[in-house]
DNA sequence: ATCGATGCAAAGCGTTTGCAGGGGT
DNA sequence: ACCCCTGCAAACGCTTTGCATCGAT
């Protein structure tokens, strides 16, 4: 469905060039997330996966978002309120998102991470910033609001 | 410090008109907060308050950042990361902010909410969620790197 | 045989809640 | 008197960790 989603063979690349092994685990967690488009949460990766493989762990799903999230095959995304769970999304690269107030899903956009989004937005911030000594290394840019409701699959965070 | 923040009697005032009152626990965790420009979280707003209250407890600081939160006194950052304190932010406008990866601490940056962001960064991106019915109400924007580093007063997260 | 990964249970951390006591209007 | 607020303690949700077992090289 996107096409920075990676397959089988380079989720195990990723993984042994990184001394990790690519378990059967890793790589069911890594395509029920590929496969839902809202950006689940670990829980909701976790009942996932279960029919695929009824012995898996809450903290096995856990380790492989961490395992694949370290090898960059996934991102972590932060959670939209304190004490809530975080989201994860399985495109290597950086996009932007928009995070639904009522459901809490998060969908990706149609966009590209810009290194000169700052300077482009705002030459004089991005002045100062150089200015002070800031190192600016990336950004995160979220909308928010509402999404088209649904009849069916709604989800509440 | 910032043209922004709000003294006592207007921190009171919107209070009132939202039928909470105005306490000494309240007043003091809203000035503690406006004195430190780094965005402190929770624990570190108890800690700094603790010699003028005493006996305040760390609930009663959750809930009056609640409360403040509730009349638009403070703002609520989302944790850096999942499982991490959230931290809060004295201003009642809204702002970008540069966030440190090594220390946690938070900045305001010299720039002002802008309606006509997405439109302006994206025409395109602006269309197509107009026309995928979904609704923008707002967004965030967050610059991450490194601050320069400081002799003392170094934190962690 | 080695060494990492799994899965279970328990701990950890930030945050929220229940509730009795207290204070302002 | 009323109602909100405080402060203590306990509960809660999400995530991580300790540890014995398992499995692949």
């Amino acid at each position: 469905m996107n096409s920075t989603r990676l397959g089988h063979d380079a989720v195990s690349d990723a993984l042994g060039t990184a001394g990790l092994r690519p378990t059967p685990q890793r790589l069911a967690v890594y395509d029920q997330l590929a496969a839902m488009d809202d950006h689940p949460t670990a829980a909701e990766v976790f009942q996932a996966v279960r029919p695929r493989l009824p012995r898996i762990s809450l903290a096995t799903v856990y380790k492989a978002l961490e395992a694949l999230a370290a090898v960059g095959a996934v991102d972590r995304l932060n959670p939209a309120a304190a004490g809530g769970p975080a989201r994860y999304d399985a495109r290597g690269d950086h996009h932007y998102h928009f995070r639904c107030l009522r459901t809490g899903a998060i969908h990706d956009l149609p966009t590209r991470y810009d290194p000169a989004l700052v300077e482009r937005l705002d030459p004089a911030l991005a002045d100062d910033l150089r200015r002070r000594g800031f190192q600016v290394t990336g950004y995160r840019l979220e909308l928010f609001g509402y999404q088209p409701s649904e009849p069916e699959g709604e989800r509440r965070e």
